[in-house]
DNA sequence: CTCGCACTCGCAAGCCGCTTGCAGGAGCAC
DNA sequence: GTGCTCCTGCAAGCGGCTTGCGAGTGCGAG
């Protein structure tokens, strides 16, 4: 979805949080993405950036905290954020999480397509194992106690 | 699905793997387990029986190899084994994992269950991320080659 | 424009959980 | 019983995330 700089300082000022060189360049990192992106892909990404990983990491926390960046997949136990708004349904809807490459993608229009008859999707969906994420009945219910 | 030590040495030889006290051990904490688990859970089942933690690792190693002991799920990125024949599905069913208290739960039947009316799964399935585990595309096709 | 405080940053170390190298010990075929 | 091969324990290694600390910087007040 692409945003511009201006964008992001602005969306960073919303949030009660300062505008610094990083915090700019994950934004944009993660309005440029297709896919949810974990720390370590932003860290990537960001290439020779010269910034520290520390640095990536409390502002991708920060960024959380602030609601700008949720994490919309916890698949393979690394938390993967979006920027907020970038699906209106808060990516609700299925993942895929490779085993290969370790790329998570949004099933949102590929899954019904692939089940009905063939997408580029269908077989590594047909072959893929089913994990659902989530809080177990016992945990609920000890959150609600 | 519980099994007697003559049953764990009997599988073992069947392999073509030596009998040792800690495999032993190993299939009968994976005969006992309701849910698929990992190399720390077996850790914790056996408690303190004083083996080292790089025996139980490649001896859970060696189980699978040996197709004794397949990887039914990879929630979290942790490899979680069941004893084989376990379920006659080869575990092709939804998993739950839950993130607090990081049990993967077997949803055969449950989801079922839980998607019609209302079971003890049913507010959890409704609350939880959907995770497909497996090879997309790309790599697919690049294994193909 | 300047000042000052609170928030950030970079560095380096810490930590956790899995993984591996190596040397001594044990299963099992003969 | 003997010997070869595989298994075990110890200890170190490693990758990825996390944190403590002192130096640096954004930004609102003056």
């Amino acid at each position: 979805m692409r945003i511009t700089k201006e964008e992001a300082r602005r969306r960073l000022r919303e949030c009660g949080l300062r505008v610094t060189a990083p915090r700019v360049a994950v934004l944009g990192i993660l309005a440029g993405a297709e896919d949810p992106v974990s720390f370590t892909q932003v860290l990537d990404l960001l290439g020779d950036s010269d910034w520290d990983q520390a640095t990536i990491y409390r502002n991708l926390v920060k960024l959380r905290e602030a609601g700008l960046a949720p994490v919309v997949s916890r698949a393979d136990g690394i938390d993967r954020y979006a920027l907020a708004g970038d699906h209106e349904d808060s990516h609700r809807h299925p993942h895929f999480l490779c085993e290969d490459c370790g790329r998570v993608a949004c099933l949102k229009e590929e899954i019904a397509a692939a089940l009905s008859i063939d997408g580029p999707w269908a077989e590594s969906i047909r072959r893929a194992m089913v994990h659902l994420l989530g809080h177990c009945p016992d945990c609920l219910a000890q959150a609600d106690a």
